[in-house]
RNA sequence: GCCGGGAUGGCGGAACUGGUAGACGCACGGGACUCAAAAUCCCGCGCUAGCAAUAGCGUGCCGGUUCGAUUCCGGCUCCCGGCACCA
């Protein structure tokens, strides 16, 4: 997962030499890779490289799960999969919804089987707090991190019973204490031991149990789904009052969620409502907002919001945060509940019953039970010729993988066959590129000098996931005495998503072929109406599946050598800077392409046609159009300010528009403006077109090297003006523009707007009410 | 459903803290150059009315604040990303 950017410097190219503009400007990018690496002082044998970070990789990752076992960061426990009964495999989520054209409308079930999992919970605090530490994330994405972790303050309280002559407690968590007295009906997850007691009971139950065991695992899909429950005929008593309370099983409860089990306040909860309305359940109102009338005939959005308790004994008339308190105080009196913290973060399930990814290194004995692999016999690799055929993960078929011996006690044993989470992989890599070479350690001293990544760029789909996964990852190291970092990235830029067309076309049976745009020809009528879509290779019609996230299971993708290969680098590069901002999303449409083609052709020519002026003038010399000098100035301004906040479209505008002023500057009249304007151009250009920007720098004699080029600066003095323009409005409404003296005042300016013929025109001998100046840029006559 | 984001000409987008909406470019139309084509250059280009000057309307929808709203506030609609096993 190298990801480096194509930001290659120029090959020492002939053609660029040549005042004759190239068709195409190339770069070699893994010898600048090399080049630069080598100039940090990396010694990298790329080939080498290449062949050894697999499996390198595979070994750190499994020695830090290892350790992570042994500290208690990594556990084993079960875990609920989406499962496929036709198959018996463990289902994508991406095949439960769409299907890719293997599992569509299959039958869904929920499975539990053994998984490993890392206590990313055990970081939530600081995962959160830390969100403040990180200026340069944007805001969202900090938004989306804390909503994900989700830290709420509620009170964990239980419901006691007599079951069997048992006594137990129902526990369930809740962050609106203050509505208990509302509390009508409890709800158990099917699979919550209370559950299981009905099921055994009833035959009924036992069915309405099965069913909610099927159907997906996925938040989407249970917040979605119809809610559904059935009563256990059991009954829990009410904490403080000690009424008796039925308990429900719901299939909205998640047995992952908390404590598996929640109370249910219809009168001040949106879904109970609904519940209670559905199964004909009572419902109570026990909070007042404004003493707004409350009705049952209807759910409205108040009845959620935090006010006063009522109907609710002692507590009437307290507030949320003194009946919480008061309620929790009492609680933990019976010892029957406390104010608890809890939080939406779950940990990180690692295993995958996949073939591609880093192998979980555990042998399974029959006497010893689940025995790390030995340091020394690590990384334990995949078989390289497996082939993945859809029904379940190929390393369980393969005898040569499965079978060993047991570490411990040296009896024939099985190796574990999930591997781990990709996301494993993609939360340290980065660490690696700072000690690529080193064969003795995950990572060394090098990192602690090199990281944080002062600049991380991706997919804003990653804005939870990945992100997050990577900053525990960062902080588990850190504990291990690993690295010297809290943080994994000081910067962050958000891609928005890049969008394309999507063609399909099902071949034998249900299956899906995707289709790539670039080798489908579209067809339009002579409106220019689209009509069709046939397939360059045989001709025949493809179908258009809308334009969706560039995927590569969907085919969509873009490469940009294709743009290379036709336009050079500084073309593909610029085109897709100027396209939109980094952070939008877009749909890819690649007409533009021209346009930025035909400027760096002109910027060529131009500055070959202007050489011998701009060469003959010296900078010192500012005597050009005053006008245009300060224009000049006032685009730079802009550039250097777009450049600061990372908008780099309007940057690509900025140096079309001086491109634009030079050429209705050229001539030997404007030499040193030329000379001054093309200095400022090629700089701001370079990082955008460094192919372009470099060899035409050299030609002119500016420098050896524009990237060693200080930045170009704002010269102040160019941008003051005598005469300033100010836009003339009455009542608001744009009504021309009037000049004023730069030293003009207040009642000057008014006087001069009042006069100015256009105003006279609009007031038309109406009452002038009052006139507003904003200095610098308007005057406005209210009449 | 929940969390985050978005909506401006035929298209991508611009308008920095409320102050000339549509910069820059694409596409399109007209012209110059050419035997012709390509390339290049010049002009036009939000909508409606008008020969024009100009006037009215216009930033997803409804309402509000303001001398003035793409920008701020309240309420909606639609679209995109994420929702923990695509990674």
């Amino acid at each position: 997962p190298m990801g480096w950017d194509a930001f290659g410097l120029p090959a020492e190219n002939a053609a660029m030499a040549n005042s004759v503009p190239p068709a195409k400007w190339t770069y070699d990018n893994i010898a600048y890779m090399k080049k630069q690496l080598k100039s940090l002082g990396f010694a990298i044998d790329w080939e080498r490289e290449l062949a050894t970070c697999t499996p390198q990789y595979y070994r750190w990752n499994q020695w830090l799960f290892l350790r992570m076992l042994e500290k208690g960061i990594a556990y084993k426990k079960t875990g609920t999969v989406n499962w496929d009964p036709v198959d018996q495999t463990v289902l994508a989520n991406e095949q439960v919804i769409d299907g890719r054209g293997w599992r569509t409308g299959a039958p869904v079930e929920k499975r539990e089987i053994p998984m490993y999992y890392l206590a990313i919970t055990k970081y939530s605090e600081e995962l959160l707090s830390a969100l403040d530490t990180l200026p340069g994330w944007p805001e969202r994405v900090k938004t989306m991190q804390a909503n994900w972790i989700g830290k709420s303050f509620g009170v964990r309280l239980a419901f006691p019973y007599e079951l069997n002559g048992d006594n137990g407690k129902l526990w369930v968590f809740t962050t609106r204490a203050d509505t208990i007295m509302g509390v009508t009906f409890c709800a158990v997850a099917a699979e919550h031991p209370l559950a299981t007691e009905a099921a055994r009971r009833d035959p009924k139950l036992a069915a309405f149990v099965d069913e909610c065991k099927r159907g997906s695992v996925m938040e989407a899909d249970v917040a979605t789904m119809e809610k559904k429950g059935m009563p256990t005929g059991l009954f829990v008593s009410h904490p403080l009052t000690g009424d008796k309370i039925e308990v429900w099983i719901g299939n909205y409860v998640l047995m992952s969620y908390g404590e598996g089990a929640v109370m249910g306040v219809p009168g001040h909860d949106e879904r109970d409502f609904a519940f209670a309305k559905k199964y004909k359940l009572p419902i109570a109102q026990v909070i007042d907002v404004e003493s707004r009338r409350y009705s049952l005939d209807a759910w409205q959005d108040w009845y959620a919001e935090r006010g006063a308790c009522v109907h609710s004994g002692k507590y009437d008339g307290l507030d949320f945060a003194k009946s919480v308190d008061a309620i929790a105080a009492d609680l933990k009196a019976k010892g029957l509940g406390d104010k608890q913290v809890t939080w939406r973060l779950r940990d990180w399930g690692v295993s995958r019953q996949r073939y591609w990814g880093c192998p979980i290194p555990i042998v399974h004995c029959a006497s010893c039970g689940d025995v790390p692999v030995p340091e020394d016999q690590l990384p334990v690799v995949l078989p390289e010729d497996c082939v993945p055929d859809g029904s379940g993960n190929p390393l369980n078929k393969r005898a040569d993988f499965l079978n060993t011996s047991c570490p411990k006690c040296g009896k024939a044993a099985q190796r574990e066959t999930d591997t781990m989470d990709t996301f494993v992989d993609s939360s340290w890599y980065f660490l690696r590129y700072a000690c690529a070479d080193q064969d003795g350690k995950m990572v060394d001293e090098r990192v602690n000098y090199w990281l944080p990544v002062d600049q991380y760029i991706g997919g804003i789909e990653h804005a939870i996931l990945h992100l997050l996964y990577s900053r525990f990852w960062t902080k588990v190291m850190r504990d291990f005495g690993l690295v010297k970092l809290d943080e994994p990235f000081t910067r962050l830029l958000t891609q928005g998503m890049v969008l394309n067309e999507i063609f399909s076309r099902k071949s034998d049976g249900a299956r899906v072929q995707y289709f790539n745009p670039a080798d489908v020809d579209l067809e339009f009528d002579d409106q220019g109406k689209r009509v069709g879509a046939r397939l360059k290779s045989d001709g025949k019609p493809v179908e258009s599946g809308g334009i969706r996230t560039m995927s590569k299971s969907k085919n969509n993708g873009v490469d940009p050598q294709a743009l290379i290969d036709q336009y050079g680098a500084d073309t593909a590069r610029f085109f897709m800077m100027f396209a939109s901002p980094p952070e939008d999303t877009l749909a890819w449409n690649d007409d533009g392409v021209e346009g930025a083609y035909r400027y760096l052709r002109r910027l060529w020519k131009f500055a070959h046609d202007q050489q011998a002026i701009i060469a003959a003038a010296t900078s010192a010399a500012n005597t050009g159009s005053k006008a245009a000098r300060r224009e000049l100035h006032l685009l730079l301004q802009q550039a250097n300010f777009d450049y600061e906040r990372r908008q780099f479209n309007t940057v690509a505008s900025a140096t079309m528009k001086i491109l634009n002023l030079l050429e209705d500057n050229a001539g030997p009249a404007q030499g040193a403006l030329l000379r001054e304007g093309m200095s400022i151009l090629l700089r701001l250009v370079s990082p955008i077109a460094p192919h372009i920007a470099l060899t035409l720098w050299r030609e002119f004699g500016f420098g050896a090297d524009i990237l060693e080029a200080a930045w170009p600066q704002v010269d102040e003095a160019a941008l003051v003006q005598d005469e300033i323009e100010l836009v003339l409005q009455v009542n608001g409404k744009h009504r021309g523009a009037i000049l004023v003296a730069r030293s003009a005042d207040r009642a000057g300016i008014e006087r001069l707007a009042l006069e100015s013929p256009s105003a006279q025109k609009h007031i038309a001998g109406q009452l002038v009410k009052k006139v507003i100046v904003v200095p610098g840029r308007l005057v406005n006559i209210v009449v």
